[in-house]
DNA sequence: GCATATGCCGGTAGCGCTAACGTATTTGTC
DNA sequence: GACAAATACGTTAGCGCTACCGGCATATGC
C-alpha cells in the first residue's frame, strides 16, 4: 500500500497529527519540525489519500462538470479549458456526459454528488419549459454554462446569444442580403437567444421576419450535420428562396452548405452563410465558413474561476457572465477573397471581453 | 447534509449493517427486509458517499483518464466512449490532461493516484526513448491507449500503426504516385509505426524510400496545422517535387495542403493526399481528404472494457489490443470524384476488426 | 509573583462506510 | 431429540485523514 502519514510519523518519532499539520501549512508548527516532515514526505514519495481526506474534512478538491456531449468541439475545448483551471488551482475534474438525455443528467448530476465534489459545472440539456432541478435543495454550489435557466436564479457562465445572433445578421444584411432564413437549435436559451438577435436585427433593419424562413432542428432528433441537410432542403423550397442562412452552429451549417452545393447552388453567390461556434475546421472546410466566435476556452476559466469562488464564499448573489461573441468572416458570406485567417468583427475593439452582472 | 446508511437504519429500526448490505445486494439478507430498505432509500432518496466507501472498502469505482490534449478529436471521441462505458458499469471518470509535457505528466498520474483510482488509462506523452515509468510499481492496474511501450510489457489499446502506414502508402501507390513523401510526428510509437509501415510499404513496390521525404513535426514544437504548413513548404522545394504525401495526422495534412494550394498547385491532380485520424470534419475540407480511420469509439470501448476487467483480477499477462484501421478515400487521393460518403478500403471486410495477442 | 499570552505539540473523536467475525433463530437429517 | 448447517441479523474494528480541544513549556504584562 502506499505510505501514510502514520508512516512519516513513526519514522520522524513525531505523533501523526504534526506531520498532517506540516503538510497542510498550518502555523503551529516549528518551521524547523516542518522542513523535516517535508523533505522526510517527499523522499518517501507522500501522496495523502484525497478519500480520507475528503471524508475527513468534508472538501474533496474535486469538481464535477456534466457536458451533454464531449465530442462537440465546444465542450472538448470547455472541458480543457476548465481542467487547466482547476488544475493549476490543486483541484481535479470528474467529467460525466448526459448524452443530450434529461434522465441520464438527472442521474449524473447524482452520482458526481455522491462523490463529495465541492462544485458543480453543468451543460443542462433539461427542456426550456421543465427547466433545470436537483441541484438547488443541495449544499454544493454550481454553475450552469452555455445554456441559461433565466427563471432558477443561478450563477451562469456563457456566451451573449442574443448578441451573436445580431451580430450574424447584421453582417447578412450588410452584405446585401434581405431574404435571411434561420436553422434554429433545439428549444434551448442559447438557440432561443440567438434567434432572438435574428428576429429583432431584421426588425431594426426594416425586414419582415417570416416564419417560413426558420426551421428548428433539435438535439435529440439527429446530429447536427444531418438535421442542417435536411433542413436546408426545406429551405430551397421556399418562394422566394432565401439568399442567406444563419445556422444556430457550425455543424449544421456544414450539413446545409453541402446541401446547397448538391443542388447545384454557389455560395455565398447564390445563398451566404454565417454559423455560430468557429470551431476549429471552419476556415479550411470547402467553402471557408463565417461563424460567430465565443471565446470557448475564456468560457471555461471564467466558469473554473467561478467555480472555485463559491467553494470559499456561501450563497452569494446568483453571477451571471456573459462573453461579448465576436464575427469571423470567410468566404461563405463575402464574394471578395478575404483575408487568409479571417476578420474580426466585433461590438467594441477587444475581442471576447466580459460583462457581468448581478442579477436582479 | 446528505441521508446516511445510519439514518435509513434509525427510520427502518433495524442496524446499519442491514442496511448496508441490502444496498449492496448481499446475501445474507431477507427479500422481505432487503425491500423494505430497498423503498425507504428510493424515498429519502438516498445515496451513498463515494469517498466513505472508498476509504472503506479499497474501491473507489472510479478510472482515472489521462491525455495529453482534449482538444485532439481522437482524444475526446475516446474520451466520450470510454465515459459511456464506464457509466454503464457504474464506474465514475476522473479526466487529467498532460499538455504534451511529460513532468506535468507524471505529476497528474500521482494525483490521480491519490484519489484511489481503481485502474488508470492513459495516452503518455513520455519521450519513446525515456519510456514510461511511475506507475509500474503502484498496484493499481494501468492501460496504456494510443501510444505503446513495447519494453514495458503493459497491457495496450490502439490502433494498428504500421498497418495504417502500409494502408495509406499502398493506396498512393495505387493511384500511380512514385514520389511519395511523409510528413512524420513526434517520437512516438504511432507515428515511428507509421513511417515504417510507409518505408516497408514503398519497398514492397520497388520504390526506393529517400529521407529528403520524410520530415517529422513535433508536438512540442508547435500545432499540427502550423508545423503541417511549414514542413509542406519544405518538401516544396526537393527535386523531384513530391507527387504525394502520408501525413501523420488530419491536422497536419491540412496545413500542408494549406501550403500546397498556397503555391498555386492542384490537390490531387499535382500532389495527392492521404491524412490519419479522419476527424470528423475532414469529408467537408476544402478538398475532402483521404484519411485512415480508426474507429476511436472502438478504442475507447475495449480500453475501459479491459480496464473494468483488470480491477477484478490481478496481474494477467500483458494484453495488446489493436485495431485494424481501414482507408477512406476522398477527393486529396483521387481525380474522379468519390461516392459521397467515402468508400471504405480495408484489409478485410470488416472494419474495425480486433486482432488480440499477448506478448511474448 | 500570578495571570494571561503565545508557540509548539499531542490526544481524542469521528467523517460514512465496509470486512470479518459473532450471535440468535430456524431448518434439515438420521 | 441432538447435532450440524443454513439463514438472518448485529457487533466490533478499522480505512486515512482532519477538527477540536487540551497540555506544557517559555515569554510577557503589571
Amino acid at each position: 500500500m502506499a505510505v501514510r502519514l502514520k508512516d512519516i510519523a513513526r519514522d520522524l518519532g513525531v505523533s501523526l497529527i504534526t506531520v498532517s499539520k506540516a503538510l497542510r501549512g498550518k502555523n503551529d508548527i516549528s518551521e524547523e519540525t516542518r522542513q523535516r516532515v517535508l523533505t522526510r514526505m517527499a523522499e518517501l514519495n507522500y501522496r495523502p489519500n484525497m478519500l480520507a481526506r475528503g471524508l475527513a474534512s468534508g472538501k474533496s478538491y474535486i469538481v464535477g462538470l456534466v457536458v451533454p456531449d464531449l465530442l462537440h468541439p465546444f465542450f472538448a475545448e470547455f472541458a480543457k479549458s476548465l481542467n487547466g483551471v482547476l488544475r493549476r488551482n490543486n483541484y481535479g475534474l470528474i467529467l460525466a456526459s448526459s448524452e443530450e438525455n434529461p434522465e441520464l443528467e438527472q442521474q449524473e448530476i447524482q452520482n458526481v454528488l455522491a462523490r463529495g465534489i465541492d462544485a458543480l459545472v453543468i451543460a443542462s440539456c433539461q427542456p426550456a419549459l421543465r427547466g433545470f432541478y436537483g441541484i438547488e435543495d443541495q449544499s454544493t454550489p454550481f454553475v450552469l454554462i452555455d445554456r441559461d435557466f433565466p427563471h432558477l436564479r443561478a450563477h451562469f457562465v456563457g456566451t451573449d446569444d442574443y448578441a451573436a445572433g445580431r451580430l450574424a445578421t447584421r453582417h447578412l444584411v450588410q452584405v446585401g442580403r434581405r431574404r435571411i432564413a434561420h436553422i434554429a437549435g433545439p428549444d434551448l436559451s442559447p438557440s432561443a437567444d440567438r434567434m432572438r438577435g435574428y428576429k429583432d436585427e431584421l426588425t431594426a433593419s426594416g425586414i419582415l421576419v417570416r416564419q417560413s424562413y426558420i426551421i428548428s432542428s433539435s438535439y435529440v432528433e439527429e446530429l447536427g450535420e444531418v438535421a442542417g441537410n435536411r433542413i436546408m432542403r426545406k429551405l430551397l423550397d421556399r418562394r422566394p428562396r432565401p439568399d442567406a442562412v444563419f445556422c444556430y452552429n457550425d455543424l449544421t451549417a456544414i450539413g446545409a452548405m453541402s446541401a446547397v452545393m448538391s443542388a447545384g447552388l454557389a455560395i455565398p453567390d447564390d445563398i451566404a452563410f454565417v454559423g455560430c461556434g468557429n470551431v476549429r475546421y471552419s476556415e479550411h472546410l470547402r467553402t471557408p465558413l463565417s461563424s460567430v466566435d465565443q471565446s470557448t476556452s475564456e468560457l471555461g476559466e471564467q466558469a473554473g474561476k467561478l467555480a472555485l469562488e463559491l467553494i470559499g464564499s456561501d450563497c452569494t448573489a446568483p453571477r451571471q457572465i456573459r462573453l461579448q461573441p465576436r464575427l469571423i468572416i470567410r468566404a461563405s458570406s463575402q464574394k471578395s477573397a478575404p483575408p487568409a485567417r479571417g476578420t474580426s468583427v466585433g461590438k467594441g475593439q477587444s475581442s471576447g471581453r466580459i460583462r457581468s452582472s448581478s442579477r436582479r
